[in-house]
DNA sequence: TTTGCGATTCGG
DNA sequence: CGAATCGCAAAG
C-alpha cells in the first residue's frame, strides 16, 4: 500500500534536507499558455540552504534569491548560463532563505533542470508564484509517496563549492532522472 | 562600471 | 572537451 503525500504549508517550512526527498513523487502540475495542462511527479531534487556556499543566498538577500526569504511552498526560478530556468521549491520558514531543486520530473525531455523548464515553458514569469494554490499556472499536487530505500542520495551536479554535501536525492533506477547521456550505447561500450 | 563565472546542455 | 550566451554580484 502506497502512502500519498500531504501537502501543506507546513510540509515545506521544514528543514530543506528533510524535505527534498519527501519532494519525490510528489506531482508538479503545469497550464500551458495555450490552455492545455500538463502533469508529471518529481523525480529528482537537489536541496540547497542558507549555510551552504553554493546557494543563491548565501551571502545574503539579493534581488534575485530574494523569494528564498519569504514563505514556504513558492516557487523560485532563476536564470542560469544564458539561456535556461531553473525551478526550486522554497524551503524553511519565513525569513530563512531555502529552496529544492527540480532536476527532473517523470516524462519524456524533463531530464534535466533546464531541459524541464523549457519543455514546460517555465521562466521568471513563474517566479514567486505559490505552488499550494491550484489557480496557480504552475503548482503542486499531492502524489505517492517514495519509501526510503527507493531513494538514492549523492553529491550535487555541476557545483565547485560544497560539493561534498549529499544533498542530491532522485528515485533509484528512474529512466527521467538526469545525466543520462548516451542512453543506448552498447556500441563503443566494447572497446578496451 | 567592469569583469568573471555560473544549481546547464549539446555537439564534436 | 568546449561553445553557447547573458544576468548577477563582487571587485574596482
Amino acid at each position: 500500500m502506497s502512502i500519498r503525500t500531504k501537502l501543506s504549508r507546513d510540509f515545506f517550512a521544514r528543514p530543506t534536507v528533510e524535505v527534498a526527498p519527501d519532494l519525490l513523487g510528489i506531482t508538479l502540475v503545469r497550464k500551458m499558455p495555450d490552455g492545455s495542462e500538463v502533469r508529471a511527479p518529481i523525480v529528482e531534487v537537489e536541496a540547497y540552504t542558507e549555510d551552504d556556499p553554493a546557494c543563491h543566498a548565501y551571502r545574503g538577500l539579493t534581488e534575485r534569491c530574494r523569494v528564498m526569504f519569504g514563505p514556504p511552498g513558492f516557487s523560485y526560478v532563476y536564470f542560469i548560463y544564458g539561456m535556461y530556468f531553473c525551478l526550486n521549491v522554497v524551503t524553511e520558514g519565513e525569513g530563512t532563505p531555502g529552496a529544492i531543486l527540480i532536476r527532473a520530473l517523470g516524462a519524456p525531455g524533463c531530464d534535466g533542470p533546464g531541459k524541464l523548464c523549457r519543455q514546460w515553458e517555465i521562466d521568471r514569469s513563474l517566479n514567486a508564484v505559490d505552488l499550494l494554490d491550484p489557480n496557480s499556472a504552475i503548482y503542486l499536487e499531492a502524489g505517492t509517496k517514495y519509501s526510503a530505500r527507493q531513494i538514492s542520495i549523492t553529491e550535487r551536479i555541476g557545483l565547485s563549492v560544497a560539493t561534498e554535501r549529499l544533498w542530491r536525492f532522485f528515485v533509484t533506477d528512474h529512466p527521467h532522472v538526469s545525466g543520462k547521456r548516451n542512453k543506448t550505447r552498447s556500441k563503443s561500450v566494447a572497446k578496451r
